[in-house]
Order: structure tokens, then C-alpha cells, then sequence
DNA sequence: TGAATACCCTACCAAACCAATAGGGTATGA
DNA sequence: TCATACCCTATTGGTTTGGTAGGGTATTCA
């Protein structure tokens, strides 16, 4: 299951994404809108903001945006960010993989069913970018 | 990712498999074979024969062996059991089903995607069996 | 029949994680 | 220079995870 702090990033993103070209958004009026706890939000949109999602500019007139266009930020990269792995094993995740200590991945059926559900997702949330939010 | 216990499961099932047409076998046995802690598994392999997954006999000669022929048990009813939801969101859930507060599932991008995510999951997951475990 | 066997059940615990809050600090621009 | 609005650190309550402890109960076989 994604975190509550994904599902609050994404429905961020999706307000970014609706107001695309209208310049940088409060944090208050995203959190407002969307009804997600203020504070919380700002530590979201600063994470996304470190890994460059976003980008923001301070003081009056200020606020976050989007970096690049909507579709050039996919799903994967942002659930990755927010709450890490998407694999279901660590040794099948391709960007956090650790070894299995009591299996080997030469012939483990379980390695290989969860390498294939890797593949399954990945072939989605690789593809899918912030554009098809809305 | 799914968590140590499902791992566990797996990792236990697959002995359970590899060991079907044998009689029961012990708790013990399995948790020195497969290094899982005792009374943890033990817990384990209680839930999974409640869920029906696996039927135990007491006393001498006793211990734990698969209700049914390992290519009528599914991965994905392995994990909801032990870890719960499949999906990534509850408002895509077959069996953990719960609405969103704030989306309206109609037209939600995030709701379609990922419902595209739980049904490539699924396709694999309701596929294979414990027989592929080994 | 009784004792050893082996599963069954309840309770507990520490560490980690999740969701959220608090309270300022710092850079910006009018 | 002051209000604005993002930036940063710390803390907190609650839940989940992973595991331990200890005894209860049913079964089998000598």
C-alpha cells in the first residue's frame, strides 16, 4: 500500500499539474484545497523538492512548481522518493536491492514470480507521468 | 514490500511443498531448516492453517502438512492473509476494499493507474501457485 | 493409562515507522 | 525594512513489526 504522505504527494502534484503555467502556488492554498495538514505538506513538497519535482521560489509571490512538464515526471519516480521500494522483495528491487540471505536467486520460485510482478508494474508506473493524474 | 512474516511463509510453504506426500512435519523442523525463528513461525503456519491453507495433527507423528495439492493454493491468497491488501490504494482493493475520501473514483488518474497496477499484479499473483515456489 | 510429544493460545516487549504538530530560521521582494 | 513564504529541526502519540515467554491441550504409543 502506498503511505498516506504518497497519496498526499500525488493529490499535491495533481493541483501543481492543473495550474501548470500560472505560475508558483502557495503551500497554504494546496493544503487548503486539498485538504491535506499544512505542515505535513511542507515536508512533503520539500522532499519532492530535493529529488527535483518541484521547484519553489521564496517570499511574497512565492510558492512551488512544477520543475519540468507534467509528462516528463513519471509515477515510479515519485513513489520511490516518497515511500522507497516498489518491488515487493528487496532482491528483485532494482533501485534498492539488497541480497536475500536464505535464498539463491539462481533458482528461487519465489524470486522469480516477484521479479515478474516487478516487471508488471514497473512496465505502469514507468510509463504513467504526472500528466495522467488529471 | 511484503514483510518478514510473508517471507517467512513463503520460505516455510516451500519446504511444506517440497516435503507434500511425506506426512506431517514439524514445526521445529522447518524452522531449523529454513533458520525462521521457532515460536514466530509457529504463529505463522497457526494462521495459515486457519485460513485453510495448511492441517496439522497433534500428538507424536504429528506436525504441519498442506491442506490441498500445492497447485490449488494461490500466491496471492498467501499474501492476503499474512500481509493483507495486494493494491496500492485502498479505493482499488478487490478484498480491502474502502472508498476515497477525497477523490472521486469516476475520474481520478491515480485511481486508474493503479487499478491498471492491481490488475498486471494480479494476473500474475492468482496464476501461480505454491507448486512454482520450488 | 500415563507420559512424552507437538500443536495451540495468550500475553508481552522493544524497536521502528507513520502521521502529524510545534516553533522557530532564513531568504526574498515590494 | 518588514511582511511573506519557504526551510529546517525536534518532538510526539499511535500503530505495526518482529520476536520472546510460558504455559495449555489434544494425541499417540508404549
Amino acid at each position: 500500500m502506498l503511505s498516506k504522505k504518497a497519496q498526499y504527494a500525488f493529490r499535491a502534484l495533481a493541483h501543481l499539474v492543473e495550474h501548470y503555467d500560472s505560475g508558483p502556488v502557495l503551500i497554504a492554498e494546496i493544503a487548503k484545497k486539498k485538504r491535506i495538514p499544512l505542515k505535513f505538506l511542507e515536508s512533503i513538497l520539500l522532499e519532492l523538492k530535493k529529488n527535483n519535482i518541484l521547484e519553489s521560489k521564496k517570499g511574497k509571490g512565492g510558492g512551488y512548481f512544477l520543475k519540468k512538464d507534467p509528462s516528463q515526471t513519471y509515477i515510479a519516480t515519485v513513489i520511490r522518493i516518497v515511500d522507497g521500494p516498489i518491488s515487493l522483495l528487496p532482491c528483485v528491487s532494482l533501485y534498492f536491492y539488497q541480497r536475500c540471505k536464505n535464498c539463491n536467486e539462481k533458482h528461487c520460485g519465489l524470486h522469480d514470480i516477484m521479479k515478474s510482478v516487478r516487471d508488471a508494474t514497473l512496465n505502469i508506473l514507468e510509463k504513467r507521468t504526472l500528466k495522467d493524474l488529471i
